[in-house]
DNA sequence: AATAGTAATGCAAACGTTTTCATAAAATTT
DNA sequence: AAATTTTATGAAAACGTTTGCATTACTATT
């Protein structure tokens, strides 16, 4: 019956088979209650037979906003990150926008040049994950006014919106835990903290607390592990084998804490009972391990999900006012997961010290 | 100095500035050595001033391409599948092209709407997660004759081109491995197999090996499982509650075979010495499990990868001929990953049976 | 020196929409 | 029945590009 005519069909097809004009097409679209509901119908028709699509890349060149939203992470492939993004997609998708989503590797270079590949597609708002930017990424987000928020961390003077928790106050609520449970000798296992803020504001969190109830960690007891539960194992181990032992271990992220328990039971130690292990994070499947891991819990779907409404909000504002809105800036609270890695330290042990 | 204004800037803009006109602006970035290297520079300088960003949408109504990539999973958050977007993604970046990603969660009505949402942004190429899928999706993809490519499943007589690997292969070669070890009281754990291709192909695989060999499982060790460690212990933990145990546990996935070692571990079962274990999947952690978990190692990264590729593939193909190319199918090896969970079994047990 | 190329550029049409304005027809008010 | 308002539609301009064709100014060939 219809043509079939592979593709290419357009609003003018769909108008002549209809027998009304492209501007009744249009309308009927865009502001159906303009059009007369029988007028409607044939064109519905004629659209159903040609298969007709609407062209957004033909709209969006009306000053309609295209419809997309860009978001730009380090990786995909990462239990955390993997999260987030399918909450915030979930929430945009649900203003009916279409997610662009691209991967830098930790490349604050190719984070630039994916920023300007979503700028050419003229996306109506760009999410970045962390606060740590290159300058003409800031530059470059300044300039093209385009609405930009940033996810997983907080920060108070963040220099663009931010939605996130706060990175330092997770390490201090960790380090505080082990020192309520009396433990004083404690180690810091974490990663690398150079161009990693979440990492660095954790850490400095986590410091800060020892140092402020004199259990600063001696030197070889403040040790760094890759993002990588195989490795973590191999350094934790090498820190278990030092001839004196911690009670308890400040990890910087739930994988550094499995790889530390796997250590700690091959060298025949228990856990909690020779040694209490706390995460950051809370992954999936922490809760789930045997045992079950105390962590400090980030509600990575709330952040997403938050970060993807506020993202449509941002957009809706600039839609009005050609001048940039004020920062928003949400704060989502960690909390301490309690589980089964963490113990009040032996009084025995206390005493040896 | 430049003008600042916000956001605004066109290719007439760039032109009136370099004092020439916008075809020219035009030619430098398209075909560049059709223009006279000073006027390039010039031209060049404006851009640079003006803080010029090409409006791709405005290329794209011209028969070119959108450069968009569209590709369409059951969900983001989920080990394997951010392992496949995660090199799928790579792959077509690679190629210049921007991808947009959403997710159905596992509802092929979402997916047909997401699919018409990527089409009205006129995607260059759109790949889909596995084999099922409605026909009102079919059927549009067939009209609309949109380079289409399927990941993760093989299937030799598949309606649209696949990358991917043979589930029924990696049920067979699981059931296989344990059938060598000496097993016969061989246990089955799988997740439900309606609307899940590659969970009916698995367990198929598996039920067809085993009964060739005269070792077909009785209906009580038979079980189901969701996806999640959690529940999956707990319906393990029922199997083994059962007055007769198995020796060998057949798991449709490794988040299933987690669980069944925690499972046993928490009655105080030996694995592998009590119970051999086998997972499918190889997701990342399987490898650093205490055991470390046997598996049936699926080569995600080389999937989303080669699926990237041949996406490109497809695309440049379509630019020429107008008529759908070929169907291309690719199909990824599975293997063997032999670790610690599987051995051989006990002499005393066989002997039992 | 005339001719034919070649290189560099501009003009204007085209792409597929949305939208402003104008117009015709119908419904409502006087 | 005339005047006014409302409803439904169409014509055409606009959006920001690319590209075919035309034009001009050189350069190389006879």
């Amino acid at each position: 019956m219809s043509f079939k005519q592979s593709g290419k069909v357009d609003i003018v097809d769909v108008a002549s088979r209809a027998g009304v004009s492209i501007s009744t097409v249009s309308r009927s679209f865009n502001h159906p209650n303009l059009v007369n509901l029988a007028t409607r119908k044939k064109i519905e028709k004629s659209v159903k037979a040609l298969g007709y699509i609407r062209n957004r890349a033909a709209q969006a060149m009306h000053g309609r906003r295209s419809g997309t939203i860009g978001l730009i992470v380090p990786t995909i492939d990462h239990a955390i990150f993997a999260e987030v993004i399918q909450s915030f997609s979930d929430a945009v998708d649900q203003a009916g926008f279409t997610l662009l989503i691209a991967s830098h590797g930790f490349d604050l270079e190719r984070e630039y040049a994916v920023l300007r590949k979503f700028l050419e597609h003229r996306v109506d708002g760009v999410a970045l994950i962390g606060l740590d930017h290159s300058e003409p990424t800031f530059q470059l987000l300044d300039q093209q006014a385009v609405p930009v928020i940033s996810i997983w961390n907080y920060e108070e003077d963040s220099r663009i919106s931010c939605v996130g928790a706060a990175n330092n106050e997770a390490g201090e609520m960790a380090a505080r835990h082990v020192l309520d449970l009396g433990h004083r000798r404690i180690a810091l296992v974490f990663p690398k903290t150079v161009g990693n803020d979440r990492a660095r504001g954790r850490l400095a969190g986590a410091l800060t607390q020892l140092r402020r109830q004199q259990a600063e960690p001696p030197e070889a007891w403040t040790i760094q592990a890759p993002y990588n539960i195989a490795e973590a194992k191999e350094a934790c181990g090498a820190l278990f084998d030092l001839p004196e032992r911690p009670t308890a271990l400040l990890c910087g992220n739930d994988v550094i804490a499995q790889g530390a328990i796997y250590a700690a039971v091959q060298r025949g130690m228990q856990v909690p009972e020779d040694l209490s292990v706390l995460g950051i994070g809370d992954f999936k499947g922490s809760k789930e391990m045997e045992p079950p891991l105390t962590t400090i819990h980030f509600p990575a779907e709330e952040i997403g999900g938050l970060a993807g409404r506020e993202m449509c909000g941002l957009i809706a504002q600039s839609e009005g006012s050609k001048t940039m809105g004020q920062l928003v800036r949400r704060k989502c609270q960690i909390s301490l997961a309690e589980r089964a890695t963490c113990l009040p330290v032996r009084r025995a042990r206390t005493f040896d010290l």
